[in-house]
DNA sequence: ACCGTCCCGTACCGTACGGTACGGCTTGAC
DNA sequence: GTCAAGCCGTACCGTACGGTACGGGACGGT
């Protein structure tokens, strides 16, 4: 197997490679030209495959790109997990919950894939990025909140991810420069656990009947 | 009058009529259509105008939506103003500043804008965007937090509106459909303070000295 | 050895769009 | 009245893209 491919399955059918494949440089494409310059040639021509391909595979561009986007959340899926396993509900694992989330929100595939799905709601490439990505990454703070002992753990966990995403996330989505990305993620997450550590310490302190 | 500035007065020139009517019309195709289906074509058949109008008093499609981006910014920035001029400083000031940023922010027009700006960030559409209505907001919202006694009063605000704009943000611009939109910009607020109250609280206890 | 399936490469078609050109109309200044 | 400028409507050009078609090659099953 030629390195630096990412393949999911040791066990996967030469199609599923095939498409893996296809996926990849789909993502590729996507994060070298940006939405403009996005096409079907350019990803055949990255893939070094024939048009037919793509569409005997996908079906059409939408097809390709929501295929795309199913592969791209299960890459993220684990990051959101990790290191978590083992460690107590507590606040500190909130922050390290904060850290994977958006750690994984702005690898730049992700990026690339949210400006899509943002462009063309229509394409319902958005309400499935909301489905397949946001939904499921509140559905962890949810819990956590919930093991805190918040009285409304969805709403808290919604307020959390907002702030940690704060204005960077528009930054960011508008293309405003960032180098030291990692760093900025890391304060954002200081400045939104110090505005919450009050809210926290009254949660820990009344904790829900 | 000779033909220096476009001037925002009352008494505009015919010309500068003539390109608030092609903007406003550019911002109603692109409500309309989206950005996909967004092109010069329709602007000018909207606008009863010629594409030789469009091409001479914009030069060239980025052009339009550039000044597109600034009449808009234009038509937001009293709205961030509204009904704040004679209300001390305190949270209940905070709450009205923030639901008229959301009012401005979500405004289809504004919602349109932001997607193409996001869509096309090369074009330094993003940039502008950011510069012309983020960067203004937080600037009011960090005012608001100085008086506060916040410490962090630049921090805060970020904090602040990235909260009121939570994952709701991210659903409206992702298209996945709000009904009922004002009732959860107003929900969305509530939690907002409620989870910032105990934080708001310790600033009012021990003022900055 | 044969055949079906998949794939590559390339060529092709229709369309849509950005941008330009041109003829004719209206308007306002001198 | 005359002239220039701006505008409209339409037609036009080049290009780029989505999607299809076709010929030829490689592989696996029978």
């Amino acid at each position: 197997m030629p390195p630096g491919q990412a393949a999911l399955a040791d066990h996967a059918s030469p199609a599923d490679q095939l498409q893996a494949r296809l996926l990849d440089h789909t993502l590729r494409v996507l994060l070298r030209d940006g939405y403009q310059r996005f096409s079907m040639n350019a990803v055949a021509a990255s893939a070094k495959a024939s048009k037919e391909t793509l569409y005997r595979h996908f079906g059409d561009k939408a097809g390709l790109l929501h295929a795309a986007l199913e592969r791209l959340a299960a890459l993220i899926e684990p990051l959101l997990r990790d290191g978590l396993d083992d460690a107590p509900t507590s606040p500190a694992r909130l922050r390290r919950l904060g850290r994977n989330y958006l750690h994984g929100c702005y690898l730049p595939e992700a990026i690339a894939l949210q400006r899509i799905a943002i462009a063309d709601g229509e394409q319902g490439l958005g309400p499935l990025f909301v489905r397949e990505i946001t939904e499921r990454a509140i559905g962890f703070v949810e819990a956590e909140f919930a093991g805190l002992g918040s009285e409304h753990p969805r709403a808290d966990a919604e307020a959390f991810l907002g702030m940690i995403q704060g204005k960077l996330h528009e930054r960011i989505m508008l293309g405003t420069v960032l180098p030291d990305l990692d760093r900025r993620l890391d304060e954002q997450i200081d400045q939104a656990l110090r505005v919450m550590a009050p809210y926290l310490t009254g949660l820990a302190e009344n904790p829900r009947p």
